[in-house]
DNA sequence: CTACAGTCTACAGTGGCTGTAGAGGCAAGC
DNA sequence: GCTTGCCTCTACAGCCACTGTAGACTGTAG
């Protein structure tokens, strides 16, 4: 049951050593044992913790989520509604997202389709590009950063 | 042919007026005249270069991007060869999103469908994030911001 | 004249980290 | 013991593409 320096725990979870720290100061992870001269030492929880919250955002679940997830950790006695409900809420993200991307790659494809080459004033992406029309801004919602 | 100011700018290319402000600080559109006050003074050129921003931005094109369709544009006689090329790279760049986003989707949704309800302890959601494995870091990229 | 909306500048804040500087710590080889 | 070379520490700045705020000035409709 050796401590665990934060290179091995960056290492053993794949999060790089500043990040944990940035965890760290968000309250993400709580803040460690510390050894004489100051250096942090974790246990095997926190190889677990740091390895959930991986594997959360490699999910792409925002951070307000995680935080409500570990905190449910904490309760396991609880109904596990609550955690069926973010997943469901970051799956239900990730498909407008798909949705708004699918409209994106289509009209793209269009775009590039109807370019036939030629010079840049006749071009039809630039076209495009300057008189499209509202039938993106339908769906009037930029995308969403991950 | 009156002067247009930041505002009806705003509203005629729907992009807002901060926004209009910080796209002329980072040199995407050029420093307007001014009235007398110092109030910024638009014409109808500002209109459709802030309306192709935006089409382009809401096609996902990074600003780098849409700076060289703009420097681009100022020469109509070039071959469109370089602006196909960028579409096409915006295009390629919307699939490896896509990829991305529906293997989360394929994730989130068995992580979703192997809940039973029951206690936070027990929940195979929780258990997923807990325990995943190697399957989503094959493809070793985190999902990149738009 | 009085509201009130629009505009101005300058700067701080957002999220989720990443990068840098400069200093100190630790284990392995000589 | 001593050096080498990586590891760790803190504190702070920077990234992108904006957004928000504060406080002052301007323009216009009633």
């Amino acid at each position: 049951m050796k401590p665990i320096t934060i290179g091995r725990l960056s290492k053993a979870a794949d999060v790089k050593v500043t990040t944990i720290r940035y965890y760290e100061s968000i309250g993400l992870m709580g803040a460690p044992d510390r050894s004489e001269s100051g250096q942090r030492l974790y246990g095997e929880a926190a190889v677990q913790r740091l390895s959930f919250i991986r594997h959360a955002r490699d999910l792409g679940f925002p951070m307000e989520a995680i935080r409500d997830l570990i905190e449910l950790q904490t309760e396991p006695d609880q109904n596990c509604s609550a955690v069926d409900s973010i997943a469901r809420q970051q799956l239900a993200d990730v498909r407008k997202r798909l949705n708004q991307l699918e409209a994106l790659e289509a009209e793209l494809k269009r775009m590039i389709a109807s370019c036939e080459g030629g010079i840049v004033g006749n071009c039809r992406v630039m076209a495009t590009l300057n008189d499209h029309g509202e039938c993106l801004s339908d769906s009037h919602e930029r995308l969403q950063p991950m």
